[in-house]
DNA sequence: GAGATATATTGAAATATTTCGATGTGTCTA
DNA sequence: TAGACACATCGAAATATTTCAATATATCTC
């Protein structure tokens, strides 16, 4: 499964954004699986912004969520990040 | 040389937009090297639309400008190119 | 030097993104 | 089942980006 323009694009805006960098390096430190509430306490934003990003980085395809209770754990998509760099890379998408 | 977070973020936003990934498949066919005048052709933008997505490239690092004349060449930063790509798979940036 | 050509800049309108307060929804605990 | 907790959604304001017509600049040709 390779990505298209469309795609490209989406994940570059995802990563276009400070905060959901440090969010996905949030999740990544913690072994490519972080909660909602942790990325809130390590942000300076209000908890609406924080589920915004979330929400972009999830449509992009760069993170899945699951439900555990009334927790969102939220893990790491390495497969579309590596199918991203390598596209990129080398500018090879339709 | 590696890249901080404020520059992956510059580059993500540059990648975010399907003209200017069109302009850097354009410029990577051509070996990496390619003219404002071809890149207008095979865009339906306007002149000044074109003008400005080469010069957000420019400024995320991503291609380089050199004047021949009165036409101008572009070239592609492979460099830097690959120090982002590295950067995002690893998430590892300051 | 005058006119043509290639590209950049300016300024303004249209559109998209970011942010947050208020509020909604689902789940847990007592 | 009532209240607390975690998170999502809505709606609106602030900000950023995209686009182009008009215009400027630099270079080439005659």
């Amino acid at each position: 499964m390779s990505l298209n323009t469309k795609q490209i694009e989406k994940i570059s805006k995802a990563l276009g954004d400070a905060n959901r960098l440090r969010i996905l390096q949030h999740i990544a430190k913690k072994g490519g699986c972080g909660f909602c509430s942790e990325i809130q306490e390590e942000s300076t934003l209000a908890q609406p912004s924080v589920s915004h990003h979330l929400k972009v980085l999830i449509e992009a395809g760069l993170i899945d969520a699951e439900k555990e209770g009334r927790n969102q754990k939220y893990t790491l998509n390495d497969a579309v990040l590596k199918e991203y760099t390598s596209a990129v890379t080398l500018l090879k998408f339709v």
